[in-house]
RNA sequence: GGGGAGAUGGCCGAGCGGUUAAAGGCAGCAGACUGUAAAUCUGCCGACGAAUGUCUACGGAGGUUCGAAUCCUUCUCUCCCCA
């Protein structure tokens, strides 16, 4: 296919980027390969430690797609082979050791959702346990001498921790490493990541160069906060929005973000263009539309990217009827009662709350609603045969039977 | 190899023989106010029980004591200094 002149790729490619490291060279290579009608090999990692994504990895995936819409190579390197070391010494909790099946299942699950984002046909899925496996320790430790212990101490969270004394094991440092292989192995043009990967990116380049490669140009994006807009958005942090997550939940999320954090997310989650851009910053800024209104919008678009436009406006009415006018929802989960049961009962097993304790707090705290009804009984008892629904703090529900 | 410091609830961090389910902060949850925003205020915030309460918990294992997060022994782990 033809590649679009050197300009109109680079407007793509540079949206919403944070850096372009360094923007020559990327110029040079879209330049060669546009006379040389060649792809540019364009590589992103990823760590198959969680089988779930969200909207912050769907950042970085969709630059990966712009490029696969400009016609280059995309691949994505599964990061199999760290997620079967993991940490061994299982400090780090987020990178727990995983057996064969469980990263191959996590995998599958990581593919099938990037292809929410992907083009799956023309996409390069790469196992990069298939050479890093094969290195014996005389391989690596080769691969070691080209990197000293003062230029991986620069890494921001090895000073950091350095700093704090706390400890780092000599097989983190191996980490950015085999990364860095990775793009040696592929022969990467560019490298994507999130500003936190700068650094491993970086050894990427600066490995290619000891193994006479063209050192790879690297992207990073910014990182999205979640919808607490203050960490970056994680599962972990209970402040993200799944890419499977359901419509509602995805629309209901997204009007929980704070106002600081609507423009990036224009930029980020959804791909705005410039023009939508400056239009939601101009509404935010002369506040001739109510902030709410220009969320409502961007939830929207969140829900429509994912699932489409109906499910979006679903969502929309959904969200307008259980939390703006505060009436229950159509759906939600039933169970049928068979004898008297305590309140506190019903809402812990159907897991509305996380123990007695818990649901008896919120009984306390006039969180539980029978049929819209406040109540303050902790031995409330329910009886079978009158359907009600039960409603605990502003959004889970249950319907009793 | 030698010397020193340390490991406390989701995180940070006080406590250093009983009044300690363990100060304080952060995070979390709920209520009020709202735009399921932010900010603010109020309450809660190990489990189980209606409750006096019971159980579990201060890195692991033993021990001293009427009583231990606090003292002793030992193990594991971490950091610092010297070599």
């Amino acid at each position: 296919m033809a590649f679009l002149s050197v300009d109109q790729q680079w407007e793509l490619i540079s949206r919403g980027a944070e850096e372009i490291l360094p923007e020559e060279e990327l110029r040079q290579k879209l330049e060669k390969s546009r006379k040389s009608e060649t792809p540019l090999n364009v590589k992103l990692g990823c760590d198959p430690s969680c089988p779930d994504l969200h909207v912050g990895h769907g950042v970085v995936l969709r630059k990966l797609r712009h490029f696969q819409d400009l016609g280059h190579q995309a691949i994505l390197v599964i990061g199999d082979f760290t997620a079967m070391i993991g940490d061994p010494s299982g400090r780090n909790k987020t990178r727990p050791q995983l057996t064969l099946e469980e990263t191959k299942a996590n995998a599958k699950s990581y593919i099938a959702q990037a292809g929410l984002i992907l083009d799956i046909d023309t996409l390069k899925i790469v196992y990069n346990s298939d050479w890093l496996d094969a290195m014996n320790f005389s391989d690596v430790i080769r691969l070691s001498s080209h990197y000293t212990i003062a230029r991986m101490l620069e890494r921001d969270d090895f000073t950091k921790r350095y700093q704090s004394e706390t400890p780092i094991s000599i097989h983190e440092f191996m980490y950015p490493l085999a990364q860095g292989m990775d793009s040696v192995e592929l022969k990467a043009d560019v490298e994507l990541g999130g500003t936190d990967q700068k650094f491993n990116l970086l050894v990427g380049r600066n490995l290619q160069r000891e193994y006479d490669q063209d050192p790879q140009v690297i992207i990073t994006l910014p990182l999205l906060e979640g919808t607490d807009g203050n960490e970056k958005m994680s599962k972990s942090y209970g402040n993200d929005i799944g890419l499977t997550d359901k419509p509602e939940d995805m629309y209901g999320k997204s009007m929980s973000i704070s106002d600081e954090m609507i423009e990036k997310y224009f930029i980020l989650a959804i791909d705005a263009d410039a023009d939508t851009v400056s239009k939601v910053k101009k509404q935010l800024q002369d506040s001739s539309v109510n902030p709410r209104d220009v969320k409502r919008a961007l939830g929207r678009a969140i829900v429509k990217l994912y699932h489409g436009e109906e499910a979006s406006l679903a969502a929309e009415q959904h969200f307008d009827q259980v939390i703006v006018n505060k009436d229950a929802p159509e759906e939600m989960d039933e169970i049928i009662l068979d004898s008297d049961t305590l309140i506190i009962d019903i809402i812990t097993e159907n897991e509305l709350t996380k123990s007695k304790g818990e649901a008896r707090r919120l009984v306390k705290q006039g969180a539980v609603r029978i049929d819209n009804e406040k109540i303050s009984d902790m031995n409330f008892v329910l009886n079978p045969g009158k359907e009600v629904i039960v409603k605990v703090g502003k959004r889970k529900f249950l319907r009793v039977k």
